[in-house]
DNA sequence: TTACCTCCGGGAGCACGGTCCAGGGTCAAG
DNA sequence: CTTGACCCTGGACCGTGCTCCCGGAGGTAA
């Protein structure tokens, strides 16, 4: 079976080496093998893995998620892994959501705005510079703090 | 007029003080005006900057780009303004459409796992586990790297 | 063998978005 | 005037996700 060196598989895949050095050390991704030299050998598995982390990450999911994504394919029980599957499409479904109301928000605006004359005639800078209604309003947010553990 | 203290504000928000702050001397938000002892001082018009930056945070935008997005308030030029605005929709838009892609995805994938029996039966394990069809395919990423400017 | 590229592990450094602390001043109630 | 809550600046520190560099070893072709 056709197998690739590091540098081959981070080339394909459109990442660099050392962040797929980092992925396995962050757990995400394993070499298939090793040479007896300690050089890692991928085969295409991996770099089906590798594209699927790359791609969910551009999805806003963090490593730490991805890490829980994949994990599902190793769990031995397949009802807690469909049910992890659910709890992140509905999760991706208010990403969706909250996307669309600032969408919505957004083409308004853009709409509303002739495109030419006075500031003061231009929605955009009326909902964005202040107290007006709230063209952009979405629902409270609930804080995402990184220090949380 | 009424206006608000640093605590008062950051409250009203659901943020901490230092956030506040830390938004100051990202050039996002200014206090109205100071009182002689250095005391900031705030009023409705910073409280709706401020929810509007945490909003427009927790759908992904960054910073530097919400700082775009405000500086349009500053704008004299109204076209370009409209036009920036439009950029931003076009790029909600894409993030929502790449969303529903994953969403699909996953949905196809839930729906077809039966939540028992062998893990060899579940589409998710299989598609999740490696060479499968790219049930989660979705268009290569445009591979964000912090490090670039 | 020489030359050259790739790879190794370890560790430093970076940008982002905060978060916390020290040491000190301010303000309002009692 | 005292007390306690609040606020100030400056700087250290943190988690995340890389990125780079170093000294040394492995692999390969002329």
């Amino acid at each position: 079976m056709e197998t690739l060196g590091i540098g081959a598989l981070a080339k394909r895949a459109g990442v660099r080496i050392d962040t797929v050095r980092y992925y396995e050390r962050s757990g995400l991704l394993a070499p298939k093998t090793r040479l007896q030299s300690g050089y890692r050998r991928y085969s295409g598995a991996e770099l089906a893995r590798l594209r699927f982390i790359r791609r969910a990450q551009t999805l806003g999911f963090s490593l730490k998620e991805i890490r829980e994504l994949l994990a599902l394919s190793k769990g031995r029980d397949v009802a807690r892994v469909k049910r992890a599957a659910q709890a992140k499409l509905a999760d991706v479904e208010q990403r969706i959501a909250a996307l669309q109301r600032m969408r919505d928000g957004l083409a308004t605006l853009v709409a509303a705005c002739p495109g030419h004359g006075e500031p003061a005639d231009c929605p955009i800078l009326r909902a964005l510079g202040g107290e007006g209604p709230d063209l952009l309003d979405l629902p409270s947010a609930p804080a995402r703090r990184p220090g949380d553990n």
